[in-house]
DNA sequence: GTAGATGCAAAGTATTTGCGACAAG
DNA sequence: CTTGTCGCAAATACTTTGCATCTAC
């Protein structure tokens, strides 16, 4: 269940080259979440000769194989993180761009039935909280 | 409390021209959510000459004053709705593209809590549900 | 009359793609 | 070997901007 993006590729039938499992590296030892600029920038220390095309050709391959996802935060560049068993969504502060990753049930379980009620099955969902830090006091 | 958008501009001091009054126009009239391009073929009908620099920079200035809102739904383009008084969050078919518009002020309270729990004051959210029509059985 | 808005075309970003060279299986 | 990937630069898509002209107030 916690296979390394490499394990993943192999599984799904990716081929495993060079500049895949380097990208792949940098994304598990990122516990932010990275654009691809920011990505990029990350792999070009590992080898200086990774274009951005590769980069981005690899993020939207990895996205679709389903081990990356990708998130579209409000007027922002789009960020990647890797993705685990366990769903969770966002909470952005506006002020430092700083992100928390959080899980709620009881809301998971009210979207469901949101889309129930309207005769849909849910098949993704995005939820993401900006907000402010409260002053200590 | 359901003020047209030309009122909202007299009230927030931005000046009305003939092409603002005209998107104001298109916007209030519209139903679904259009993007930029969209919104721009339908001034177009009304007035051939106006620019969509125009209609970038009117979306924008609407956006910034609180007469609309813009939405980036999951690897599109911007669109943009009308802002009334109540908040509502979309749900999206991906087969259609057809957006719902829905209320649930259970899960408004349960985000408030969460970002209080992290220590946070919400400033704003978003919540996106993404389904496919369940067969009439 | 004057500050701000417009149209146009050019510039900016972010991302994708064609192509010849190259590498994984 | 053969198919798919890479690096590069050019192309695309969306959005913003400089500037001279025009318009709302």
């Amino acid at each position: 269940m916690s296979d390394t993006i490499e394990q993943k590729c192999l599984s799904k039938g990716v081929k495993l080259t060079e500049q895949r499992r380097i990208i792949a590296k940098v994304m598990s030892e990122s516990s932010d979440h990275p654009n691809v600029d920011e990505l990029y920038n990350r792999v070009s220390k590992i080898d200086s000769k990774i274009s951005i095309a590769t980069v981005y050709r690899t993020v939207k391959l990895f996205e679709e194989t389903g081990i990356l996802t990708k998130h579209e935060f409000k007027g922002g560049k789009a960020r990647y993180e890797e993705l685990h068993e366990g769903h969770h969504d966002h909470l952005i502060d506006v002020k430092t761009g700083e992100i928390i990753e959080f899980v709620d049930e009881e809301i998971e379980r009210l979207q469901k039935k949101v889309a129930e009620k309207y005769g849909y099955n849910l098949v993704d969902h995005k939820l993401e909280l900006y907000g402010v830090k409260k002053k200590p006091q």
